[in-house]
DNA sequence: TCAACCCAAATTGTCGACAACCGACAATCG
DNA sequence: CGATTGTCGGTTGTCGACAATTTGGGTTGA
């Protein structure tokens, strides 16, 4: 092995069409640049992408399978809508996930190798609520949560972490104001850090659970609002 | 609607082929057929379908998010392989998700509604147990798991289940003997319901926490047995 | 006026073909 | 004889075209 040179180059990125069209098409999901609802015709995709169907036909299930798209049968993609009971599933399935992760970070001794990035990240966040970034907030926000899973050594629960990662975050974006006090909710996490360092197993799955409680109730009810503002305005779609 | 007359005829199989040729996969892989990093060719599968490659390739993504295979890159798709540190971290996923909704199972007085059906079930595994149909035992198994996580009415949790339930089935077909007395395991059931029924929900959580806990060590142990075994006669495999 | 019907445009589902690419074997050179 | 390079078969990635299906609007008839 030690004959083996230096790599004068690193691997060119060379991922298949579709890969780069997904990413495209979720960054214009996540970001909210396609509405829920809207349609997704491929043959509209590829022809503003210059490519053929194909690819952006695999990108679209692609993003079926991460729940970002639905299929109907021979009527083409849509994004996917949301209700607020939807959503509140997902922060239950959220919280299972990361206070079981949290308690397996305290368990198995993690903490040390993760903590000095879970302070940048909160550093981070707290600098984006100054600036009002709300949308690039809850990004480090959600990659502050992934890391723990993520350290947790469980990959299963990166995978749906991951998952629902991206309806979160598409699902805030399209909230105009998400937390009323942006800056509180960045500091808040320093009390998992607290946690997360006390060696204590349940302590740590308690303030997990706690934080996530916290966002699920204001989100979904921020959410359950929208929702019945539509109403009046707009009819509602199946 | 009363109109409408007897029909003759069912419905033809009219969903996209790729559904169709996707089940027939899955089949396949869940069944054993197709083994565990075993190659699977897209013209291949296509000249045994008499369809062209189209529809096979997005079966085969289909399955590639469901976990069912992987695929490397311009080099096609393999039936997924799975090590007993991933079987595991399985496992501690449906834990997660199966006591979650054990509980709010109990919470929101669901059971009820399924209790009959739950102990239909429990009946089946007992006769197939006594005939050694073991394969068939595992799959009503996850039924009755099934259904519990359905009737919780968290449909995120009944999907990451649906995952992970073609999963477990597929590595549970691969060990011959999977308990020693399946009779038992069947019959272990029981004490499931008993918790279910006694209204307390954190007792609810324990049987489950229990139940999926001896499943866990069993089957697990079982497949690093088996790891074991081949990793002296066959080479692994990447 | 309204309903039912029919037709046309647009979109998806599927197909066969070509080019790019990977892996393995053979050929070449030191 | 070992290592590097050239070549080849087979597979995937992508493409353009055709068939099947849905949708919406226009027409016809009561």
């Amino acid at each position: 092995m030690s004959s083996k040179s230096e790599p004068l180059f690193q691997p060119l990125a060379r991922d298949a069409l579709s890969q780069r069209i997904a990413r495209m098409l979720t960054d214009a999901i996540v970001s909210g640049k396609l509405k829920p609802g809207e349609r997704v015709a491929e043959s509209v995709i590829a022809r503003e992408f210059g490519v053929s169907r194909a690819p952006v036909r695999e990108a679209a299930r692609l993003l079926e399978s991460a729940g970002l798209l639905v299929s109907h049968a021979n009527r083409g993609f849509f994004v996917r809508t949301i209700d607020a009971e939807d959503l509140d599933s997902l922060y239950e399935l959220r919280l299972c996930i990361e206070r079981e992760a949290a308690g397996r970070v305290v368990r198995e001794g993690k903490v040390e190798a993760i903590i000095d990035r879970l302070r940048d990240q909160i550093e981070d966040m707290v600098g984006m609520s100054e600036e009002n970034q709300l949308i690039l907030q809850i990004g480090v926000d959600l990659q502050f949560h992934r890391l723990i899973v993520e350290s947790s050594g469980n990959k299963r629960f990166l995978a749906v972490f991951d998952k629902l990662a991206w309806e979160i975050q598409a699902c805030t974006a399209m909230i105009e104001t998400v937390f009323d006090e942006p800056g509180l909710v960045a500091r808040n996490h320093y009390l998992i850090i607290d946690a997360l360092l006390s060696g204590d197993e349940a302590e740590a799955r308690a303030a997990m659970e706690y934080h996530i409680g916290v966002a699920r109730e204001t989100v979904v009810g921020r959410f359950r609002t929208l929702e019945a503002e539509e109403a009046q305005t707009g009819g509602p779609k199946a």
